[in-house]
DNA sequence: ATATAGTTTAACCATTTGGTTAAATTATAC
DNA sequence: GTATAATTTAACCAAATGGTTAAACTATAT
């Protein structure tokens, strides 16, 4: 028997587990986070952990698992091609902004798990490669440019380097604004200034890459 | 009575356990790292690192101000003014690529400190502004570029934007050339391959740069 | 109403952990 | 040679930790 109407009709303790640890884990990683912490974030005793995942270590992959699956289906719903390049590159830095606006937790544990060495997010990217929009075999992304630079509109150039240049100059803003958005008061910067910078940030990518990649 | 003149001569216990705290602390960050691992590294008793630091949490303090003295060294090393921008665009990028060559395990320290939010990082950054050569006050690559903005050399924008643009087109992939590198083997792409991308990734950055901030 | 399956809990466990201390060892000063 | 200070160690500690289990509770099937 699987699982009963209640728990399917309400999400289910399962998801609730997940979603609390996704919390700790974002707040002290991998080995800070307590698996009793998890369980007083769920509201659930803490043997359920070990009910619905084997393991810490389980519930950390599951995790990790269920915020691909948000990024992923965020950048998947980008489906328009505009004629305009630059008109293209504003709705990825759209895409990145509105992912880091509605989680931006999320980004501080895949930032986490870069750092641990990775091994998670490669089995997860190798698992979903031709899900990624950016993959050069099916992605849609890759081969708009790929079609751009063809018809003569872009630079020759390796099209990963024109995403990375384009997604590097803004996202990193944004995720140093969400994670040492609070420190910029010590140097005499207010919350004010600092939406600011970030918004500038999105025009001058735009013109850097419209004069440092369109061809002219 | 300070320190033995064998202590002085051959650098200290003190200083050993310290490297040997940024090894762990870079593989498993504060709370991943283990006292007793530390003091194996170090070939010490673990009592001695409360004997020289009170405890694991100022350890990590020192941890990262060694780490800031030697980035803040070697980017307080960039004196040369070239009168060509773009030149001096290119001894910015080689510098940082000079640190995380020689220093790479130091950038996943820092990273993993901004991602626990920052906040020893902060008051290092507040305690050593001025060192800072991209600070507006006296920094001289801000003053620099300030300088070219003046001459027309360069479009009229926030110098900040101008040097982040820079910056983050190229340390990111060194970065994760360090910390996923061996990830790469997974998608098909050899060392060689990931090396001569991050190469060009110099080249790219230096490309765009010039197209998409200088004045024509 | 009863049997069964799934879910949940309180209590428990062995191990790990950061930190401490008295004693021993080594270095220095005289 | 001796006294003192600094350094180092083995042994120890209380608390925390991930994980387990038998029993109780709830939901479902008949």
């Amino acid at each position: 028997m699987g699982k009963t109407l209640k728990k399917e009709k309400d999400g289910g303790t399962k998801d609730k587990i997940l979603h609390a640890a996704i919390e700790e884990f974002v707040a002290y990683g991998y080995y800070g986070a307590r698996t009793q912490k998890i369980a007083d974030r769920a509201k659930v005793n803490k043997a359920l952990l070990h009910y619905y995942f084997s393991s810490k270590e389980k519930i950390y992959e599951e995790a990790l698992k269920t915020i691909f699956e948000v990024i992923m289906t965020k950048l998947g719903a980008l489906t328009n091609e505009p004629d305009d390049p630059v008109e293209m590159m504003e709705m990825i830095i759209d895409a990145y902004a509105e992912i880091f606006q509605t989680h931006s937790q999320y980004l501080k544990l895949i930032m986490y798990e870069v750092i641990r060495g990775g091994d998670k997010l490669a089995v997860l990217f190798k698992e979903n490669l031709l899900r990624i929009p950016m993959n050069p075999i099916n992605g849609k992304i890759y081969l708009y440019f790929k079609k751009k630079m063809k018809e003569g509109k872009i630079r020759k150039m390796n099209i990963f380097h024109l995403l990375i240049s384009l997604i590097v100059q803004v996202v990193p803003v944004y995720f140093a604004r969400e994670v040492l958005g609070d420190k910029a008061k010590l140097f005499g910067i207010s919350g004010v200034v600092l939406n600011t910078f970030v918004k500038e940030r999105k025009l001058v990518t735009l013109e850097v890459m419209k004069n440092g990649v369109l061809k002219k």
